[in-house]
DNA sequence: CTGCAAAGAGGCGGC
DNA sequence: GCCGCCTTTTTGCAG
């Protein structure tokens, strides 16, 4: 009786290599000791010693060759190739998983808003929720929301400590395709920042186009709940 | 006689694990098999046998504390902390590296905003350079320019092939931002995008707003010069 | 597939 | 340090 087990592997190669990597630039990393990761999707990390950030890597789903000394890594549809030049093999060995556990997170920028949907309140007094992730013609709105006449309400949520200008222009965009929308019958529509931070230029950008802001992290929405 | 040779090494765990990280979010990696690389800087990576990306990491500058089926990650300028429960140790290896190559990269945004700048004929005829990363009260422009009537000129370059339609909205930023500073003497400013393609919304975005766009990708820039 | 935004984004350069 | 933005970003999600 046999029992099959799903198993996964990944191939583990430290090796003084040259990688080069041509698609949507070109890049040369030259001689040096370092850590191939061949995944079994395809995915392909080469890691220098020090760094987070792999040196040179491939998508999972790329196509793998290997001839003597050299392996090839290609994503045909989209016209990428790595090229790894093993010139000293230092050790080469697979790994066989057979567990493969989820990743659970908490708190990020989705849950904020999830939450922040059903505390309205915590925004603005009497806002009605119109629709999450409400659609525009220039991308998808948090926090669709009416207030109490009627006027449109677009609510911006992030989660990041520190929030750059750009998202007042994120929000000014939403605005003006809100306002463009016949379904608020003329009525004025106004944005409103919700963020646990601004950057000092942000704090300016949303004063001078009039813009709303709300101070509120995830973890003071969670604690007050 | 000794000779001194900058070493660097990197370990390599394969185990079956449980991983908590908790920081700017909380999460838990479930069990199962997974390739840990801890590496001299105290940069560590979690990755499972299939996906690009890495399941959890902490950044270089991270402590690193080991006890008996445990290894405590910790970095406490932002108060981020790992936890690895190691299971069932597979393989835990040492590699040692004693050379470390640069990496050198061709066809970066960088590249052809620097040799836009020297063909700006490419663009629009009689434009003169002001200035590069030109700085307003809302970011950096790639290239300030004035054109032949003494009107600003800001020029956005975009490598990526398509653009969306964020871009029309910082270059209006950047608009806005020129159009108030007094050295302009009121004249006029004008916005030219210049990408390889742009999104559908984006071309809309683009004639609403009257803003320029052209065409170029860093071949063909590089080919016809 | 296109299009847009989040990510524990990371990393760089400027001030 | 803050701040904005590019990245071979990757990833996810919706239409």
């Amino acid at each position: 009786m046999f029992v099959l087990i799903y198993v996964r592997a990944m191939r583990v190669i430290f090796a003084r290599c040259i990688v080069r990597y041509t698609g949507r630039i070109d890049a040369e990393l030259e001689l040096g000791d370092r850590l191939i990761v061949v995944k079994d999707d395809g995915a392909v990390l080469i890691h220098a010693t020090s760094g987070l950030q792999p040196k040179n890597w491939m998508p999972a789903g790329s196509d793998l060759v290997e001839e003597p000394g050299l392996i090839r890594v290609e994503f045909p549809r989209r016209d990428e190739r790595l090229e790894i030049y093993l010139i000293q093999v230092h050790s080469d060995s697979d790994h066989v998983g057979e567990l493969s556990g989820r990743l659970v997170k908490l708190g990020s920028e989705r849950e904020f808003s999830d939450l922040l949907a059903v505390h309205l309140g915590r925004v603005e007094e009497n806002l009605t929720l119109v629709g999450r992730e409400y659609r525009t013609r220039v991308g998808p709105v948090d926090l669709m929301t009416v207030d109490a006449d009627g006027c449109p309400v677009v609510i911006e949520v992030k989660r990041a400590r520190a929030v750059g200008v750009e998202v007042a222009y994120q929000l000014l965009r939403y605005l003006h395709a809100v306002g463009q929308e016949e379904r608020w019958e003329g009525r004025p529509a106004r944005g409103i920042l919700v963020a646990p931070g601004l950057s000092r230029p942000l704090t300016a950008a949303l004063a001078e186009h009039q813009l709303g802001f709300v101070r509120l992290s995830f973890e003071k929405l969670t604690e007050a709940t």
